[in-house]
Formats: C-alpha cells, structure tokens, sequence
DNA sequence: ACACGGATACTA
DNA sequence: AGTATCCGTGTC
C-alpha cells in the first residue's frame, strides 16, 4: 500500500519505527529501508529546528510528508520527511536501504561492483538514487517518479541509539531491521 | 586515524 | 568578512 501524508501526521518516533521494512523507490532505483532516525522539534538539541531557524520555518510552512534535503559535511546530502500534524512534529532521517531495484544504476553511481555497501548510508543511499540539493521541499508522497511502499507484513524492528551526533545522543531514537546486513553502522553500537 | 567540503548561523 | 559547527564517506 502507498504511503500517504497521514502517514506522516503522528510523531517522529512512530514514523520513523514504522518506516523499517517500506520500500522507496526513486525512478527505478532503491530498496528496502532497513535504518531510519527520529528527530523531534520538541527537546531534541539534535534536531535541525533546534539551532536553525530556517528549519523551524520549514516546519511550519510546509506538509507532512515533504523531503527535507541538506548538504552535511560539504559532501552529502540527506534525505528526512517532514513529519507534522500529529502529536510532536520533527523529522524521520533515512539511513540505509537494503537495495531491491536499479542496482545496476546504482552501482553505476556509487562506483563499486557490490550491494552490501550500495545504501549503507544517509550519504551513499543519496548517492545511489540520484538525490541532491534540487529535492529539498519536494512533495515525493504524490511524485509519480516516487514510490513509498508500505510492506506487506511488519518486520523485526530494533531501537538503540542515533549515530553521529553530539547533542540528546541518549535518546534510543535510531531504528533497524533487525539482523540486516545493510546497515550504516551494527545496531549494538554504543557511544 | 584523518582529510575532504559547503551550507547555515553566529559575531563584527 | 571571518569563524564554529554539522544527522558522513573513502582512503590512508
């Protein structure tokens, strides 16, 4: 079943949670999202809207579900969706994909021959599906380039600790698919 | 272990 | 203008 804007019309934890297992699919290429983060505009020093004020006005000018794309490290661009409506909005980080479509592009993209790797990343998944800067405040949900999958059974899902941050990195707000082989980081690690 | 790199938001 | 910070990756 398609995924639609009421999807997003909850809080960041429980989209992101539920987002493990759907399948995105950009022009032909993606995968299963085995990886996802939850970033929450309320007590999360973590989140964008907590030090960008452009941020926060994204929020609150655009609708649930939109991309909301920025360049980390001058090198990568990440993809999160607007989650806004519900009980707490914020942001759901996606952080790697077990790839199911468009390998052969991908592989192309990434440059490298092997799967395990190809969207093991917020940055490589990107990468791999032919994101950058121009999708920022695009509506995916209704794109007909896009699909977001929901699956057909709910998977195993893991909650430990997000990755790569400073600032509320207690907070166990990273999602996996349980025993994947295609993600970013082991879902045992701690900082 | 470390270089790479640019947008954003500060200080002036 | 200059500076600090940032949700990462590939190669050393």
């Amino acid at each position: 079943m398609n995924m639609t804007a009421e999807f997003f019309q909850r809080d960041p934890v429980t989209c992101a949670r539920e987002m493990i297992g759907c399948e995105l699919v950009w022009n032909g290429c993606g995968g299963v999202i085995v990886e996802t983060e939850a970033y929450s505009v309320r007590n999360d020093e973590a989140c964008h809207t907590f030090t960008r004020p452009s941020s926060r006005e994204f929020v609150t000018r655009m609708p649930a579900g939109t991309a909301y794309v920025y360049l980390n490290y001058g090198v990568h661009w990440l993809l999160n969706f607007l989650v806004r409506g519900g009980s707490e909005d914020g942001f759901v980080l996606i952080r790697a994909l077990e790839p199911t479509r468009g390998i052969e592009e991908m592989t192309r993209r990434r440059n490298m021959t092997t799967i395990k790797n190809l969207c093991s990343g917020p940055g490589k998944l990107t990468r791999a599906l032919g994101f950058d800067g121009t999708f920022h405040g695009r509506d995916l949900l209704s794109d007909p380039g896009a699909l977001l999958w929901h699956p057909s059974a709910a998977p195993n899902v893991q909650a430990c600790r997000r990755v790569g941050i400073t600032r509320s990195a207690d907070f166990p707000w990273r999602f996996v698919a349980a025993g994947s082989q295609f993600l970013s980081v082991p879902a045992d690690r701690r900082r």
